[in-house]
This record gives structure tokens, sequence and C-alpha cells, in this order.
DNA sequence: AACTATTTATAAGA
DNA sequence: TTCTTATAAATAGTT
């Protein structure tokens, strides 16, 4: 029955007949007029403000969060999913907005810890005696001396160890030695008193003490 | 001309007239179908969900902020004032439930490479032949072995250096020498030449050159 | 990105 | 506040 045209022309007309109404923006106007139309505002305006931001988490399946602080500061909130799980992912992609100065000086200590470890990498790497490529003669050689300081140590400290080692051990052979001979002492004793106490019983345990005397004074 | 109760009419008979267009938010029904469709929503809504937050934020005189995460992981974010102001605020009205993983993720990896720091230099200092109490025999040889490959392995690059530098060496030699050679034959031809047509002039020329020659074949 | 038909959102007014 | 209503905006589906 009625075109579009039409109805374009009935929208002129009313726009003649009613005075401007405007369920309008003028969003250069800062705080609306009276305090009444501007709670109005803020209650309704709230309300689309979260509603608008759960269908934009639904039907994009994108994750949203809203805070909203009235003037009178009340909190408001929306979020999907949890607001937690939304600002806890906000502050792993920003650098933690509340608090944390420390990240900045960490991050350099971090780079600057790599950097060394990068040198001392190098450094051990080449006493190794690889990646030699680039050096000059003069940094073969000292690198060729420090080597064989490093060596001269190693086998200093080696001969060293060897060297305390076998002192212990003939501190133990020689403990055990004179344990030894402590212990023959004694059984001769009581094989002395035995036999003339008793007449004659167990008499071959001598020569098996005598032994092992022989073997230990060997070393 | 006509009421409000025409201009419903009209909007009826359009209705019939034309097949569902849908300005519509049917919001229940996720993911709208295509991937395009989605992305282009996600775009538009996004923006309008900014807009609408800026303008609740001057017009009511409050407190906004806004963050979004697209599906592809991007952030997105409108607050004013400062998102960092309304995150604070948000957090000491409630109970700080915004973790800090940052943090202790910075201070692990510190920890972590300050370790492996610590096993390097350890390694580095050992060979160099130093703070070697406590190793045993066999991790001394070990070091003693890695030592040996690593100085010979230092005495072969410097061996292919200095091979590598005497043959440059003698390469610019015999160019040095061949460029001396050449000159001297011009010089002679000139000298020869000068000679049959003239009488005598400069006479001393000879000589110079001739030293020369006899320091390029004495290399 | 631009267009169109419709649905929503919203400022005023009651 | 809440409801109504005229109008501006937003938006889905097309092109």
């Amino acid at each position: 029955m009625f075109g579009v045209e039409e109805k374009k022309e009935i929208v002129k007309v009313e726009e003649k007949k009613k005075k401007k109404r405007m369920g309008s923006r003028d969003i250069e106007i800062e705080k609306t007029d009276n305090l009444i139309r501007r709670q109005v505002a803020f209650s309704e305006r709230r309300k689309s403000l979260f509603k608008k931001a759960k269908e934009l988490s639904i039907l994009c399946d994108v994750e949203v969060g809203v805070i909203v602080f009235s003037s009178t500061g009340k909190l408001y909130e929306f979020s999907r999913p949890s607001m937690e799980h939304i600002l806890s992912r906000y502050g792993a992609e920003q650098q933690q907005p509340n608090a944390q100065p420390p990240p900045q000086v960490v991050e350099l200590d971090t780079a600057i810890l790599q950097e060394e470890m990068a040198k001392l990498r190098s450094a051990y790497v080449r006493m190794t005696g690889k990646e030699l490529d680039g050096l000059q003669i003069k940094e073969l050689q000292d690198l060729e001396n420090q080597l064989s300081e490093a060596i001269l140590s190693v086998k200093g400290k080696k001969e060293q160890v060897l060297v305390e080692q076998l002192e212990k051990s003939r501190l133990q052979e020689q403990m055990a030695m004179a344990e030894i001979e402590d212990l023959r002492k004694q059984l001769e004793e009581i094989k002395n008193k035995t036999k003339s106490e008793l007449g004659s019983s167990s008499s071959d345990h001598g020569s098996k003490y005598r032994s092992l005397r022989m073997r230990a004074s060997n070393c």
C-alpha cells in the first residue's frame, strides 16, 4: 500500500507537527542539565551498556568485562566470563596496572643476566676448544696458556687427592695393624693361660693370626 | 496529516512485503553462522560498545572501564579515566581479586637463570683449574681429558691460522715480485730507448732499480 | 565499505 | 520512578 517514499514523507510531516523530541545523543554536552535527568539517564544507559556487552560476548564469542563507578561511588559491573578471569588476563597482557613498579627493573635484570650468561657460555665453550673461528693468534695463544695452566692445576690437584688418599689408606692400615697386634697378644695370653691351666684343646689358632699379621706388615 | 496509528499500519504492511531483514538481535543464537559475519559484527559492536561507554561516562559523569579480548586473543579497551585508575579502584572495592602471575613468573625465570648461571660459572671456573676442592679422582680425570682435548683443538686452530697467514703472505710476496719484475722490464725498455735515441743525460737511475730487484729476489 | 529494512536505545514528557 | 513516544542509533543481511 505505502512504499518507502511515502513513509519518509510521513516522518517529515510529523517532524513539523511535533517539537524537537530528540531520542538523540548530543554528546558534547556534559552533565545533562538537572540531576534527576542525569540519574535516570545513568540508570538506563548503564543497563543498555551491560546488555550490549553481553550481546557482544555471546554473539561474537569473546571475553568482555565492564566496570562502572557511579558518581555516588557505587560499583556496577558485568563480565563474561568472570571479572577475575578478565582482569587476570588483562594483567598478564599489560604489565600489571596496579602496583608493581619492579617488572621493568626485573626485566632489565633478566636482560643483563642473559647477556652475562651469553658471555660466560662463550668463554666456557672456547675453553672446551670449540667455536674458535675468528680468534686471533694472540687470543688463541692466551687460551692455550690458560688451558695449560688449568691442566697443570688439575694434574696437581689429582696428585694431591691421590696422595691424601694414600696417606689415609696407610693410616688406616697402621691402625688395623696395631689392632691386629693387640688382638694377637690378647689371644697369645689367653692361649698360654689356657695351656697352663688346662691340658691341650684348640691349638691351631695361632698360625691363623700370624699369617694375617704378615700380610699387614707387607704394605 | 497521519497519526501514530497510521504509521504503525504502514510498518506492518512493509513487513509483509519485505522478507525478514532483521536489524535484529536474537541473542540466544550464539556464534553467528559464518566467520566473516561474526568478525564484522565484532568490529562494529565493539566500536559501538566503546562509544556507549564513552557517552555514559561523559553524560553521567561516571567512571567506566571496558575490556574486550577477541577470539584471536587481541586486547581492546576503553576507560575513563585511565584503566589503571579504574582497576585500582575496583581492586580496592573488591578484595583484590586479580592475581599477580607476571611478577611470580618473572621472578621464577630470574631464579632459573641465576641457577643456570651459577652452574655455568662453576663449570667455567673448573675449566680454568680453580675451585677443584671436593672433586673425585674420576671427575678430575674427566676434566683433565676435556682440557687435553681443548688444548689440542686450540693448538690445531692456531696452526691452521698460522698456515693461512703464511699462505696469504707468500701469495702477496709472489704478487709483489711479479709486479717488481714487470716494472723492472718497463724501466729497462725505457732506459734502452732513451740511450739509443739521445746521448747521455740522467745516468744514475739504473743502479737504483737494480738494488730493488735484488731485494725482491732475495725472499 | 556502503546500503537498507528493522530493531533498539534514548530524551522528554506525563 | 516508571511508562510512553518520537526520533536517533545500531545492526543483520546484502551488494
